[in-house]
DNA sequence: CATAGTATCGTAAACGTTTACGGAGCGCAT
DNA sequence: ATGCGCTCCGTAAACGTTTACGATACTATG
């Protein structure tokens, strides 16, 4: 019957087995480098199973061994998302891959969509049991999904600080460090009328940015005013409606800072619009730089980082919390803001004489 | 010993059984909907599974029917990609899931390393059977994952048209009909000489809208000249250097198409730096808008689409190629060329008067 | 020569589902 | 009373792995 093994479509680790004369058992073994297992034998599997193209199925071992070898990245795109992310999470991705990559983990991307509640959606993929390990992205101020994920102990770091005081490890940008620096250097240039855009305060970037703003301008002696917080949207619109409202207010600031690129092309073109010149009339500082801001007419002045690197660091802590290979990792702090740089543009070059 | 079923953590559909006093074989009829069971029964599966919070376990069924209910969509991120992409894959995916979310199919987004061959990613996520079906996009001229996909036997769809002749289904722009719509607009203002930028013949992309532009060009009777044509990569960076190769030339065009909205940045930049305003002394016309295209000054002309209706069309056709859906969505056409619409901007308003 | 130790391999059980098959109970017509 | 059809449910096999355990052959040691 069985008259020689033509590579026939390969269904399974048996076939494989069969084709070899050897046992299932030790087949599994020699692909998986366990160590009893002749190196003879080692090679003829593997050059067998190259030549074959048998790959694991990978439902049957992570119901054997419980374990998946992916990780996801939930993230929300929320239509907010959509309008500013730009490549944001591409780019981290990148980061987080090329150390997942050593370790032969795959890493999935998790889109909520964008009706059903993120907490839900989550609850999902976590009983599905689809991935190892979880990282969240765009945290809330008050998240539920910590509690979610700490209760089905199931390992996960997070794309964004936590302020509930919960211990999990996250990677968030030092929106503080950037806000300081910002304000420090459009007081240095006399402005003492600053304003500011930021998204909703539910939104832990809008809360520590606002937070960290007050404190700067106390530091200045300068008094907070709650009418240049302005709440927007991190898009073009966003900065075009920022630029309408700083218009109308009666003693009009002299600088502003973005909450994002994106935002400065909607309030160029908003103030020039009124015939104020940008880096002229207005100061414009902007916070999380993108490869356009040097093209913006007059370059704008942003921070930068590489968010490549932020993915290295946020995959090295998330995989220090999981026992598997957290020997390789464990030395990592578990939390980490994670610094920007001033890239000086033309927006905000000019200094302010009159004094008010 | 066994003394009451306390809500333990619940492990499998095993405890949910015992807990039940069923077999286990009829709590898994009820859950999946299964014709032979007893509606009351039923009543009472659901409902501890709600309360006991079960969830099948994602291997053990994938292992027993060979089916994930999961849909792939693999995105390169190439470098070339990260600098462009924006937010298009993560709006396509919402239309995507707006369809799967029907059938209880969720999308995960699988993002190739940079520094994996994009065909070894297809075959070991092929191989490893995590996805029932798959969506691949940013296809090249030649392409060699469309063999691999139809020889594996795996159902998928592209985001990119397929140049080979191949009958895989998929969904493309129309990028044919928005380089006629904008050479015969830029034509009958008075225009003769118009440069294109465009990437890489590798990519469908850059071929077809050359070849779209030679024979739109041919139609209105103009002289295809090679110097026109320049190769560039889609983003702010890319436009400055195209309007850098422009002001080199000797008989400098009057027009100019871009391949991508973010191009125009740097191409305005660059012009102004010259003296040239863009929408008087030279006309812009660009192909995919984003929504910051109407910020820009002059506002750019440019051609909108629904990226999320794309990404129904695109979850249809697939689906329509799955016998377990086919049913459903069989009437659709295999292949569709995705039309845009024109949105007027002051980019290229201005009628040219002198003739050459 | 007997024994212990080592290297290598085969056997079979488990992982959590789904599902083909058959059996029990019941009503109804013959 | 018998047979038939129907509804509902339990049993057990199967999916493709991994791995604990034991078996075998061989080597080294006494």
């Amino acid at each position: 019957m069985v008259q020689g093994g033509k590579p026939r479509p390969m269904k399974g680790i048996r076939q494989l087995a069969e084709h070899l004369d050897i046992s299932i058992g030790t087949v599994s073994r020699a692909l998986n480098g366990k160590p009893d297992v002749n190196e003879e034998t080692r090679k003829r599997v593997l050059a067998a199973a190259e030549q074959l193209g048998y790959v694991a199925n990978q439902s049957g071992r992570s119901l054997r061994q419980g374990t998946t070898n992916v990780i996801g990245l939930m993230i929300q795109s929320s239509r907010e998302t959509v309008e500013n992310s730009d490549n944001f999470f591409l780019t981290v991705t990148g980061g987080l891959q090329s150390v997942f990559s050593r370790h032969k983990l795959d890493l999935i991307m998790l889109p909520c969509p964008h009706d059903e509640d993120p907490y839900e959606y989550l609850k999902r993929m976590v009983a599905r049991r689809i991935v190892d390990a979880l990282i969240i992205s765009e945290t809330q101020r008050v998240d539920k999904r910590f509690d979610l994920l700490a209760k089905a102990k199931i390992p996960f770091a997070a794309l964004g600080r936590s302020l509930s005081g919960t211990q999990h490890p996250w990677v968030d940008l030092d929106f503080g460090g950037v806000i300081n620096c910002a304000i420090d250097r459009l007081v240095a240039h006399g402005h003492r009328r600053i304003a500011i855009s930021a998204p909703s305060s539910d939104i832990n970037l809008g809360f520590v940015f606002v937070e960290g703003y007050r404190r700067a301008l106390e530091r200045h002696g300068i008094l907070y005013d709650p009418a240049l917080v302005i709440r927007a949207k991190s898009s073009e619109q966003g900065g075009y409606q920022v630029a309408d409202e700083l218009l109308r207010l009666e003693d009009r600031p002299t600088a502003v800072i973005l909450i994002y690129e994106l935002m400065a092309i909607g309030l160029y073109r908003r103030v020039m619009e009124s015939g104020i010149i940008p880096g002229r009339d207005i100061a414009v500082v902007s916070f999380r730089e993108a490869p356009r801001a040097k093209f913006l007419q007059p370059a704008l002045t942003c921070f930068r980082t590489s968010l490549h690197d932020l993915g290295v660091e946020l995959a090295e802590i998330l995989l220090s919390s999981m026992p598997a290979y957290s020997h390789e990792y464990s030395r990592k702090s578990r939390q980490t803001v994670w610094p920007l740089e001033l890239i000086p543009g033309e927006s905000d070059a000019f200094r302010l004489t009159t004094t008010k």
